[in-house]
RNA sequence: GGACAGGUGGCUGAGUGGUUGAAGGCACCGGUCUCGAAAACCGGCGUACCCGUAAGGGUAUCGUGAGUUCGAAUCUCACCCUGUCCGCCA
């Protein structure tokens, strides 16, 4: 959500943010409404606070009347008449606001200046680690995965539908010592507070990281309950401080969540399906920052590197894309893929999207902070990113990691957590 | 799910329908005192929005939303949340 201020004193800006997302067709038009139901609603609010201020005026007077004992019918019906004037104008600045919000709510956030123009044709690679391993005599996971029974593809169709897992031995096992390995990892070594959080978030939620009100149909929904299964850790971690003041709070703050994570991938139907690429419910390590303004592009570097750590411990190889305007998620002002190289599929696959969602986020959660008593409180700046997303990572280590024999080469970092140093 | 009790500022905790933005306490900030600090004392101290270059003025805000009233933290209704007890389940 975007600063209704900026509407009015920085609108220019906002045109120019929807236009190098490439939505100025349909999102301009909102802005120019936006601007005029800003004007709209000022003007409303004025005429309404002048009434209500004599209103005030006239109720004191009759207090102090009644007190000294006098008559005040004169005021009564003066002040009556005013209050009739004032719901009307209410009426009248509420249906703008309204408008206003509904516009506001559903605007994505401005890229910042160093993203590139564009749609993802015009992503950037900025760096690769590692080397990527020639495709040939190289088995794709889902074939290794049937061979080695990690995984179950057909059972989990019959028991939920497709796109959707059953882990089984080593397949199982893998899964949760990489989970561990991550955890410890971030924990440990990068200094975040471990949290375990709900899979079922409320509305609210979903509309102050961003996920509503433009994707519902993304998101698998409760019958009985007003209650979404979250897509991401990124969410019930960022509105653990949601409607919250950060007094004397030394930033930055820290968190990372094992999660399920629940996609209807709509729309994505045949897109990169098979095997672990895509499905409807995976495991996932989050990371989440909530930093000072003036720290938020430093800290996301520092993140990203944090989620980077993971793959070159695995010894698996990826390379890190900056997102062009056009590619950047909603809530998003810039974002870092990591994108990992899965030999047997003979893709990069991605497993981390690292974004600096600037204020965005924690002003529609108002989240707010005060760096030093005395100061006003500002809006933290919030920052996350996959550390990693499993299934893929799952498909990696079985494609890069796999022996001429068929074996497969446990990273030597997740090897005590494994518990063996090879699988098959 | 049922019955009670309760939701007030960063925290805690008073509050009779009429200078209550809201006592007191804690925390925080400034000052006095001190070699320095602590303690004590004095003063300050919410947030958002509107008008204004500013000084300043105004409006809103006591879980949320409606309502009664000239006027609501205070009265009415609905909803949400928390606590306790009962039931149910693990």
């Amino acid at each position: 959500m975007h600063d209704i201020r900026m509407v009015r004193d920085a609108a220019e800006s906002l045109r120019a943010g929807m236009r190098r997302r490439g939505k100025a067709d349909t999102l301009g038009p909102l802005v120019e409404r936006a601007i005029a139901l800003e004007s709209e609603r000022r003007s409303a609010i004025q005429a309404t606070e002048e009434k209500k201020a004599a209103r005030n005026a006239a109720s004191q007077e009759v207090a102090k009347r009644k007190k000294a004992g006098q008559a005040a019918d004169d005021l009564l019906a003066s002040a009556r008449a005013l209050g009739d004037e004032i719901t009307a104008l209410e009426q009248r600045q509420h249906a703008a606001q309204s408008e206003l919000d509904e516009i506001l709510i559903g605007l994505p956030n401005i890229p910042l200046d160093d993203v590139p123009d564009g749609d993802e044709s015009a992503n950037v690679v900025l760096r690769t680690w590692g080397t990527p391993r020639a495709a040939e005599s190289v088995t794709p996971h889902w074939d290794v995965g049937e061979r080695l029974n990690l995984f179950d593809l057909a059972r989990a169709a019959k028991i939920s539908g497709s796109g959707f897992i059953v882990y089984r031995g080593a397949g199982a096992r893998l899964q949760r010592a990489l989970i561990s390995f991550m955890l410890d990892l971030h924990t440990q070594q990068h200094g975040y507070e471990e949290a375990w959080v709900p899979l079922f978030v409320n509305r609210e939620s979903m509309l102050a990281t961003g996920q509503l009100p433009k994707f519902e149909e993304d998101m698998y929904a409760l019958r009985d309950d007003p209650l979404f299964a979250i897509p991401t850790a990124e969410v019930p971690i960022t509105n653990l401080l949601r409607d919250e003041l950060l007094d004397n709070a030394r930033l930055p703050l820290a968190m990372t969540a094992h999660s399920a994570c629940f996609r209807r991938e709509a729309g994505a139907a045949g897109k990169d399906t098979r095997g672990l690429l895509r499905v409807h419910q995976f495991d996932k390590v989050e990371l989440v920052r909530w930093v000072a303004p003036e720290e938020s592009a430093a800290q996301h570097e520092l993140l990203t590197g944090h989620a980077e750590t993971v793959l070159q411990q695995l010894d698996l190889p990826y390379r890190v894309v900056l997102l062009a305007a056009g590619d950047t998620g909603f809530a998003s002002a810039k974002t870092y893929d990591l994108e990992v190289f899965a030999p047997g599929v003979g893709k990069w696959l991605e497993v981390s999207s690292c974004s600096n969602f600037t204020d965005f986020q924690a002003r529609r959660a108002n989240i707010r902070f005060r760096a030093a008593a005395g100061e006003k409180p500002r809006f933290v700046h919030t920052i996350n990113g996959s550390g990693l997303a499993l299934p893929r990572v799952v498909a990696a280590i079985l494609e890069h990691h796999q022996r001429p024999d068929g074996t497969i080469a446990v990273p030597t970092a997740l090897q005590p957590y494994f518990g063996a140093a090879s699988i098959g």
